[in-house]
DNA sequence: ACTTGACAACATTGGCTCCGGTTGTAAAGT
DNA sequence: ACTTTACAACCGGAGCCAATGTTGTCAAGT
């Protein structure tokens, strides 16, 4: 399905590929267009010729961000190969940060917080769409029927793990303790049931 | 046991009280000795008197804070009218801001992170010691008894606890949605087990 | 015992200019 | 269709200077 594009498109297409990674290096600020005319592998005209100003390349790189974060981690609680726990902390793992390894994650906090006072707060709803696919997973898993009895729903439990992930994401240095840090949160919620 | 201190100390004390409200409502670098002075009453020559710099008094001060917090969590915890939930909750609005609704909570972090690189981090032990009472509690309480079969130690359990409280703090929340947020937490796993 | 008033030394702040870098546009080249 | 070069407008940071605020000390008062 991204194979019959018209080549300006596909242009477009690329260089919002290498713009999104080098904002996510450096953060929208200390990129210049020279930057990402260098990432992308044209002059810094030739950008011009495809976007108008940096602010709407940002916002459809933006864009292009948190559209391929969502599918990341769509993808990821839907791998029916694996068990409800993985799926979950594969997800968490998508928003954080494409690759939790690789370099490239550091500045997507403060992305999307230009992003959210730039364009608006319709960015936060990759944020929202998250909790709801992991409250329908933990619906269908059958483990939020086990923690109703307790008078906690589907949504508490995913708003709970969101919670958790957002403090480990700002307080915990490195990637093994967040991933360590989100199994114990998931272990709970999924092997643990009131009674 | 408040009773029987010389005068000197008592008058120490006082000061110590009120800075330690300036302090937390105005941050350390804010704050001047003549606020200190106004707040406790007397002149700004008055408190050389009893301190010898701004610095030592901070020092003092937050000494003072993190034994009185560390008192009202523990105190909280050891609250046997309570149901362990309530306890729980209780240690962690202590440990938040002593008062959730009062004004004066403000400059917490602030305060503790310039007192930490200011006299050293002796100061985090406070969060340690929370760490392990809480653990202790849900040993105590039979609750981490029920988690071991799962592999999650109580240690795990207060950790993870913490954590979320931490991410509490440092989201946008208001006090209602920490306290509920947490309350979610704890009764989570308070009323769960695995299983 | 504590206050008042005054003091030098120092840190912080605000305003100011100057300068390099960046954006967006335009022309001419290939 | 894209590059190269050039350019006016703008912004942010570096540096400096004056003004103000703050600390810690002192002497004299009550």
């Amino acid at each position: 399905m991204t194979e019959a594009l018209d080549p300006t498109a596909a242009r477009r297409a690329a260089i919002l590929d290498a713009a999104t990674g080098v904002f996510l290096r450096y953060g929208f600020k200390k990129t210049s267009m020279d930057d990402l005319a260098r990432a992308a592998g044209l002059s810094r005209q030739g950008l011009y010729l495809s976007f108008a100003t940096k602010e709407a390349l940002f916002k459809e790189a933006v864009a292009h961000l948190t559209a391929s974060v969502r599918a990341a981690s769509v993808a990821a609680l839907g791998r029916e190969d694996l068990g409800v726990e993985e799926r979950l902390l594969g997800a968490f793992e998508a928003v954080h940060g494409i690759a939790l390894g690789q370099p490239g994650s550091e500045h997507m906090n403060e992305l999307l917080e230009t992003a959210i006072q730039l364009i608006g707060p319709s960015v936060g709803d990759m944020e929202r769409a998250l909790v709801s696919d992991v409250a329908r997973l933990l619906r269908s898993s059958g483990v939020a029927a086990r923690w109703k009895e307790a008078g906690i729903s589907a949504k508490d439990l995913a708003e709970h793990l969101d919670a958790t992930s957002y403090g480990m994401k700002h307080r915990v240095a490195t990637p093994a303790e967040y991933r360590a840090a989100m199994r114990t949160a998931v272990q709970i919620i999924c092997r643990g049931a009131p009674g």
